[in-house]
DNA sequence: GTGAAAGCGCTAACAG
DNA sequence: CTGTTAGCGCTTTCAC
């Protein structure tokens, strides 16, 4: 280290006490006034604030969720640690905890297997003493693992669900409604003949995605037939299987929407394959914003979820059920908006 | 929720002091217990450690910094919030935290592009009372950032650096030993033209990725020449680039070798163009893991970083650093050992 | 409007 | 080896 660090690590922090002294007042009035209290003198709460300044004085976390003795600690499961969502839910989740001073506790669900293992690790978040839990896919489909939560008594607030839970929390963004975005963004550079790479029908996303294409589609009154429809199953591979069936047939589409990204990246795949050039000769959009979106060349256009926002208000939603009890009527299924990222795979006609 | 949740939050908790009094000691006797501190009598112990047990006890982790007053709040610098590595490496070092009752508080560097900027950012860590800090590449190659942040009197771990700093705390791997690792793994499976798709040189680890390289190969005296040689840039695009020169030749190699798996995956594409077949046709390698490796087909076989364990070994080191002092002496520069990952794109000759 | 007192759950520093 | 006494920095509950 270039500079001798400091001795205790901890830096001689203001304490609220040192507050109070300089600003003449209690330590309680200073801290009506960190609370956004209402019953502070204008006058009193300037001259503190002035005081906070002066001393760059912030709250000590630890010491306000001590006192206050509510602060949360909150599981975060999740089944694959280089999933690509994972850090930015875990970037949008910390920033609300750091906020309002909840903790998380991530628990990695990925070696669970079998059901036994999957209640051991139940037991164990349930006397860890967690006060509530975010759970992402693909746990949050997982109806047998959500049950079991449920039944330990651990409130799980799930992130992008299979079916919007009737009696749940949880936090999504609307797959028919991002699916309809994007297919008349393509409609709306000229393309007619579209084609679309379905998920797996077994997810509710793959199928609400589906959807989606078909309204937009069908609004403009474009067609749609089996030799532009192709069965994936959210792999790379599946989507190259679709794309060698598209580019040879005689009139091949001139887009192509897969429903997710991996699948995407095999049409493309297929397409350089069969001497077409992406997006001259046929443009393609994929769904996720998932790290090959990026990697591979030319770059995917794309949909892409607010997934720091999603890790945000999770939290946020956790923390309004667990909190007083005030808030219990807030929504409990937030829903938020998508984004199309625009990059080389698309042209207009 | 299904089951009504309890109105507080807060779980009835129990306390170190129904611990003591269950077991009929102090609860400085509980605290050493929990602390593991030898002066313990071994039955006093085990009286404790059954109530701990019977209770389902167990300690604050707040209560516990506060008093101690020596928890930690460790600034977690990043780029990109999509980067892979971020998840993983918040997962490593979320886990140390918890172990000790650190805080990790998340800093986005993304944003800042001038040195303006910059500074304005350096500003508000320092005043935002951290402790140190992680810092994760490419920010961690930044040796302006590097030295306003020292000059800030923040502590920073550098994760991966450019060079394995002098006067500095780093965790890595050791690029030269992984690229020999992954050499030799080829040409124990019989392959002696292995071609090598270099990163830009201005990187040190794409420099060291090479010298890895020509050591293994001069170590089984096997040819390296201009042909079997191809400048990149990290991007999947030059992999392409660097695939079509390889494949185009008179006696095309067996096996690539790319610095990373982007330029992996663009080598697989041109192979796949050429209408050569991985891994029949061509073995080929990557660096890195990322989550192309995966998402691709067939799966890249590539080099890993224990990411996870960079993160959870980034917060103990810096804990060392700014504890009291005692460890002062630790060893400054953490290297970790990767590993192969063996996917489909390696055949044996 | 503001302040004084009493802890939150735990550990440091000293006794014994 | 174990207990006692003081707080950590803040908020709560009551007074004024």
């Amino acid at each position: 280290m270039t500079q001798p660090l400091p001795q205790t690590g901890k830096k001689q922090h203001a304490t609220i006490r040192e507050v109070a002294e300089m600003a003449g007042v209690s330590q309680m009035t200073v801290s009506r006034v960190l609370n956004r209290r209402e019953s502070v003198k204008t006058s009193t709460r300037e001259r503190v604030d002035r005081a906070i300044q002066a001393l760059n004085y912030r709250p000590n976390l630890m010491a306000r969720s001590l006192a206050g003795g509510k602060s949360l600690f909150i599981g975060l499961i999740f089944d694959n640690p280089s999933n690509n969502y994972l850090g930015e839910l875990l970037v949008g989740a910390l920033n609300r905890c750091r906020e309002v001073g909840h903790h998380l506790v991530i628990e990695d669900f990925s070696a669970s297997s079998n059901e036994k293992d999957i209640d051991a690790l139940i037991e164990r978040l349930g006397s860890a003493g967690l006060d509530g839990m975010i759970v992402m896919p693909p746990v949050s489909e997982d109806e047998f693992v959500l049950a079991r939560l449920r039944a330990a008594g651990l409130a799980p607030v799930l992130i992008a669900p299979r079916e919007t839970p009737q009696d749940g929390v949880s936090v999504a963004i609307d797959d028919v409604e991002a699916a309809d975005l994007v297919t008349q963004y393509l409609i709306d550079r000229g393309h007619q003949r579209i084609a679309f790479v379905a998920g797996p029908t077994a997810h509710s996303s793959a199928r609400r995605r589906h959807m989606g294409f078909t309204h937009a589609m069908a609004r403009s009154g474009l067609e749609m037939n089996d030799a532009l429809f192709a069965q994936g199953d959210y792999t790379y591979r599946s989507g190259m299987v679709a794309g060698d069936k598209f580019f040879s047939l005689d009139d091949p589409p001139t887009a192509v929407f897969a429903s997710n990204d991996d699948m995407a990246a095999g049409v493309i795949a297929a397409a350089q394959r069969c001497g077409m050039r992406v997006p001259d000769d046929v443009s393609i959009v994929g769904f996720d914003d998932t790290a090959i979106a990026s990697a591979m060349w030319p770059q995917l256009t794309t949909v892409r979820q607010p997934i720091a926002e999603m890790g945000y208000q999770a939290v946020d939603l956790l923390a309004k059920f667990l909190g007083t009890g005030e808030d219990r009527n807030a929504e409990h299924n937030i829903v938020l908006d998508v984004s199309i990222v625009e990059r080389g795979t698309v042209r207009r006609r």
